[in-house]
DNA sequence: AATGTGGTGTCAGTCACTGGCGCAACGGCC
DNA sequence: GGCCGTTGCGCCAGTGACTGACACCACATT
């Protein structure tokens, strides 16, 4: 039916997107999801190497991006604010599916297997951006440390601006790094 | 065969992990483990919801451990050192299952579906860490912040302990935390 | 026209996991 | 002693995620 097969692994996503969404993930075969999309189960599974991977499409295209924008950030900037300034830059992506965001943010929190996915893909990501502040020349553990608690950062930003887009995904962000800077003082014990 | 559930079930976690080790965790089937364990696949099932699971047993256990320990530890200390305090005591129960430990570990980072699980246990490790900081009156994301990296610390310290079992987990677990200490002073940015 | 390539349909198979039923071993309780 | 509820188990039948192999068709290259 579909020439190009792009046509045919965006019918998918959006398939399994509605049917996760009608039914629950768990009760949605993939026999389903291709159903509605027009092509085979076995088709699938030749797009997405399982039943969860088709929400977490764009991940690899996110790291790269990042760990990118690390790379190209300027000289002289302490981790966090390299960091701050990634986000930034690709945050324009995301702004661009925000309505798929909202339902597969609610998807992700109610289903467990879903969220175990999307903490592996969490740790893959902060690993990425640990290693592009390494190739800066950062520290081994301050950049892993770094990486972990701005992508954590970064991901409450995301979920926030997600619940209320009125106000810029920018703003989240620059609110969101400001509490963990103050954060970072209370860190410093003992006191 | 058996007749207190106990039994089958100690030698259930053996089987699996002789089996997963001999011949990789994907390639182990569930009636193999039940047959080597001498029991029906059913039963499998009946004590550990997956095949995952096997690995992770303890896992609540230690949980409401190291929360009671947070709970229970004197006023007036900061987070991180309540944390490395229950870290400290809880690390008693690992260390009687050192041999159980290091095999495990290479399991878990050997095959990528028990490191999503891993992943998934730490997060709700460290969410239940935050909450018993926050009901010693620990501000939210302070808890949530200190949970995190505290936990992280310590899975750090755990696994170099496991590497080499000579020098003793507490002495792990003092360098670790005075590295995040350090560590904590280079966060605080911009410089 | 010949040839190659990429996306697909079809079929058969494995394996994780579930529900339901019946049985047998225990432990109280009279 | 006999009665009975509970618990752990075997057995069987079924669903659904995923895989490998093969054939087909549309399209591009030459």
């Amino acid at each position: 039916m579909p020439r190009s097969g792009a046509e045919a692994r965006s019918r998918l996503k959006q398939a399994a997107l509605e049917l996760y969404r009608e039914n629950g993930f768990d009760k949605t075969t993939t026999a389903e999801i291709a159903a509605r999309a027009g092509v085979t189960e076995r088709t699938f599974f030749r797009h997405f190497p399982d039943k969860r991977e088709v929400l977490f499409d764009g991940e690899a295209d996110l790291r790269e991006d990042l760990a990118q924008s690390v790379a190209e950030a300027p000289e002289g900037l302490a981790p966090l604010e390299i960091l701050l300034r990634a986000f930034k830059n690709t945050g324009r992506i995301m702004e661009r599916n925000l309505p798929f965001a909202e339902p597969r943010r609610d998807l992700i929190a109610a289903t467990p297997t879903l969220r175990e996915r999307n903490l592996a893909k969490a740790a893959t990501l902060a690993e990425a951006l640990a290693e592009a502040l390494r190739e800066r020349g950062v520290e081994d553990r301050l950049a892993r440390l770094a990486a972990q608690a701005g992508w954590a950062t970064f991901h409450h930003a995301t979920q926030a601006w997600i619940s209320d887009p009125t106000r810029s995904l920018d703003d989240y962000l620059d609110e969101a790094f400001a509490d963990l800077r103050t954060l970072g003082a209370g860190v410093q014990l003992g006191q």
